[in-house]
DNA sequence: CGCTTTAAACTGGTTTAACCAATGTGGTTG
DNA sequence: CAACCACATTGGTTAAACCAGTTTAAAGCG
């Protein structure tokens, strides 16, 4: 992967590379991180600009660390947390075990979305249609054009909205959590961001279940959907680890 | 809240009490956080330590760093993630909002649990029945004896197993986050940790599903139970609002 | 007067160099 | 052999600079 999109900082940069490290099982878990002192001279840096970056580590589950002993790196496999399938996508090492996360945030992603449209559909008001039905139509319009840029970047709005229709925290962040992997993909791939030609038809439907307050059928027409289109996902998927295959390493 | 758990370390306590100010809206968003030099002295620490409070800050995304400019407390409400929503239950000033994301996040988290629960039915293997079967034996048991503490912990074992049965890191990535948050409520109170009458015929009638391969029947049983008991679990969550009162500020 | 420029103050970023405290190791001792 | 102890290792904390962006306000200019 390139761009990894923020990193202006040492602190920062260090704690990106060595996330990658881990996360492309660099070390094993269990294996003790080298002594803070070394890490800084090969760093070529100090203890406590080191230091932020371990803490930003601990911070994600990825290391543990214990006052005279060492900074041990985490069994991530079994102990991260959601927030980590981001990175992990970018940086795994095994492409069967990043095909199958891949896979498997397919079918979450279809709950997760489903959950939400559902909680949408009950407590939506006249300003959320509003705005879901401008981005509706918009994205119908660039789906004519074909633009696929600003159809992601679209697409993305479109969620975000569905998800403020919800007017639920809870929905909010668990909702970031997936968007910031999605969003991480189309910025990196704009081009590999295809779409079904059922997709205006689907924006279509479900905003006309929403508008009806209609959970079951908003709910149902998203199920639909996501099942028909997920195979080709996939398919596209396993081309863009190529994709990853060919930047990484 | 009392006993964070962790926080062994100064830069932990402060990252924790800060943490718990923010969430607790000392803070607006968009504010400014006091400079490193005067939050140290406030502390009574120095920069460096100080300032690995604040990188755990930023890797939350509770705060924003620039440099030149200082350290803007973000909108979390619309920008945090998933793993927020623990701290956020601990900490949160308004009781309302408190009750409004736990009751939302009863309904994500059946809607996570029906997806765990069909991807297990469709990849467990023997190895994890044998488990389930154990820890559900184990269940019923101490249901019968009324340990409520070990109850509580046996169904984290319980839950950790299914997801174990998925084979999935996706999913179990995903679920840790949730069960961070059970976790949490059940090490807290465990006395308020209250099951339903319908529990060990849950645990057996879903283990029966998920044995005779069936994604279609664990889900259902999954729903309707959740279903039935979450109206119970909301009432009993309020009383939870009364001892999170008692314990804050 | 109002705009631009510029210098100073402010704030985070980085570095250095100690010393404290918990842990682990290996040798000594009973 | 076990218990103990001294030392090396490693993270935790502190202090005091200096560097590098940002902001502010004064100074200068048109």
């Amino acid at each position: 992967m390139k761009t990894p999109i923020k990193s202006q900082n040492l602190a920062d940069t260090i704690f990106e590379d060595l996330k990658k490290k881990i996360l492309s099982d660099h070390w094993k878990a269990g294996d003790k991180l080298p002594p803070e002192r070394d890490l800084a001279l090969e760093y070529e840096t100090n203890r406590n600009t080191l230091r932020e970056a371990i803490r930003k580590l601990e911070q994600c589950h990825l290391v543990t660390v214990r006052h005279g002993s060492g900074v041990r790196i985490e069994n991530f496999r079994k102990r991260a947390h959601i927030e980590l399938i981001g990175p992990f996508l970018e940086h795994a090492s095994d492409n069967n075990e990043r095909l199958a996360m891949l896979k498997d945030l397919l079918i979450t992603r279809a709950a997760v979305l489903e959950m939400i449209m559902k909680v949408a559909a009950e407590r939506a008001e006249p300003i959320d249609f509003d705005r879901l039905r401008a981005l509706t139509d918009q994205q119908k319009a660039l789906f004519e054009g074909g633009h696929q840029v600003k159809l992601a970047r679209g697409d993305l709005r479109w969620h975000q909205a569905l998800v403020d229709a919800t007017h639920s925290l809870t929905t909010r962040w668990t909702a970031n959590t997936f968007l910031e992997v999605y969003r991480g993909f189309i910025l990196r791939f704009p081009d590999l961001w295809i779409l079904h030609p059922e997709y205006p038809g689907f924006l279509e439907e479900v905003l006309g279940a929403l508008e009806k307050q209609d959970p079951q059928e908003a709910v149902q027409i998203t199920r639909d959907y996501y099942q028909r289109i997920d195979a080709k996902m996939l398919a596209m998927l396993e081309g863009l680890l190529l994709a990853f295959e060919g930047s990484t390493s």
